[in-house]
DNA sequence: CTGATGTTTCATTAAATTTTGAACCTAGGC
DNA sequence: GCCTAGGTTCAAAATTTAATGAAACATCAG
C-alpha cells in the first residue's frame, strides 16, 4: 500500500500505527513499537505533519507531544496525491508544448499532432481542475 | 511523471519516445535514441507489452518488430494503475479484518472501531467496483 | 543444417532511496 | 543563567531498485 502512494515504508508504518491506536501516541511509544530509530520517527512525523495527516494533542502541563490521525483519511490521501501529482503536471506543461510545437513546425503526420494536442489539452484541463477538486490549505 | 505511476525511468522514456514518434520505432532505434542498454530496452518493451500500452507492427517480409503506442492513452494509464492498486487492496483485506476483529474483541473505544470499520468498508467497496470500472483484458 | 540477425535472460554493477545515530538545537523548570 | 527532557538534523551506512552486458535462445534465409 505504501509504495503506491510513494511514501517510505517507515512513514506508512507510523501512520498505520497511529490510525490503529486507541489513543494518541507519543514519540517514544512510536519508536518502541516499530523498532526504528529516533531519526526515522522524527522525519516520519515531520512528513505526516507537513501533509496534515496527523495532529498533535498537547496535554496541559505535559512536555511531550502525542499524535493522532487527522479525522478524514480521504482528505489526507487526496492531499498526499495532490502534492505529488500537481508539481508533475506543472513541470510537464512547457515540455509538452514544445514537443507539440516542434511536431507542427516540421509538419508531422496529422495523427501524431492530434495525439500530442490531446495530451496537451488533458494536461491543461487537469491543471485548471486541480485547485477546485483539491483545495490547498485554507479553503 | 514516471515516478508517480511507479514505473522505472527507462520504461517511461521508452513509452514517451514511442508516443512522440511520427512512426513505429524498432528495437535498435529505441536503444540508440535513448542511449540505454539492450537489456533495458528489452525489459521495458516487455513491461509495456504486458500492460498493453504498446503494439507491434510487423511488416511483411521484415524480421524486426516495430512498436507504437496503443490507441488510448487513458486506457493504458487505467490498466497500469489497476495492475498496481488491485493487488494491494486484495492483500490488505485480511489484515484489515483481523485488526478490526481484534479491536472489537478487546472492546476498544467506539471511535476507533468506527474508524476501522469505515476503512474496511472502503476497501471492500473498492474491490467490488474495480472489475466494473476497469475491466480486465477481454471485456 | 548453418549462420546471422534480433531478442531475451539474468548475475553483476551501479544508482537511488531509506535508515541510522551521534551531534546539535530548544523550551521550560529550577 | 544552566540543566535536561524532547526533538531535529544530516552525513554516512544499509538497503532497495534499476541498468548493464555477456551468454543463451529463437527464427528465418540460404
Amino acid at each position: 500500500m505504501a509504495s503506491i502512494l510513494g511514501v517510505p515504508r517507515s512513514v506508512a508504518e507510523i501512520y498505520a500505527l497511529l490510525y490503529i491506536a486507541s489513543s494518541p501516541l507519543d514519540f517514544d511509544h512510536i519508536q518502541g513499537r516499530l523498532g526504528i530509530s529516533k531519526g526515522s520517527v522524527s522525519q516520519g512525523l515531520k512528513f505526516l505533519r507537513g501533509h496534515e495527516m496527523i495532529l498533535s494533542v498537547k496535554e496541559k502541563g505535559a512536555r511531550r507531544e502525542r499524535w493522532q490521525p487527522t479525522p478524514s483519511l480521504a482528505a489526507s490521501l487526496v492531499a498526499l496525491l495532490r502534492s505529488q501529482v500537481l508539481p508533475a503536471l506543472e513541470q510537464a506543461q512547457p515540455g509538452l508544448q514544445r514537443v507539440l510545437a516542434d511536431a507542427q513546425a516540421r509538419g508531422a503526420q496529422p495523427e501524431v499532432i492530434e495525439r500530442l494536442s490531446r495530451l496537451n489539452r488533458w494536461n491543461s484541463r487537469a491543471l485548471e481542475l486541480a485547485p477546485l477538486l483539491l483545495p490547498p490549505p485554507g479553503a
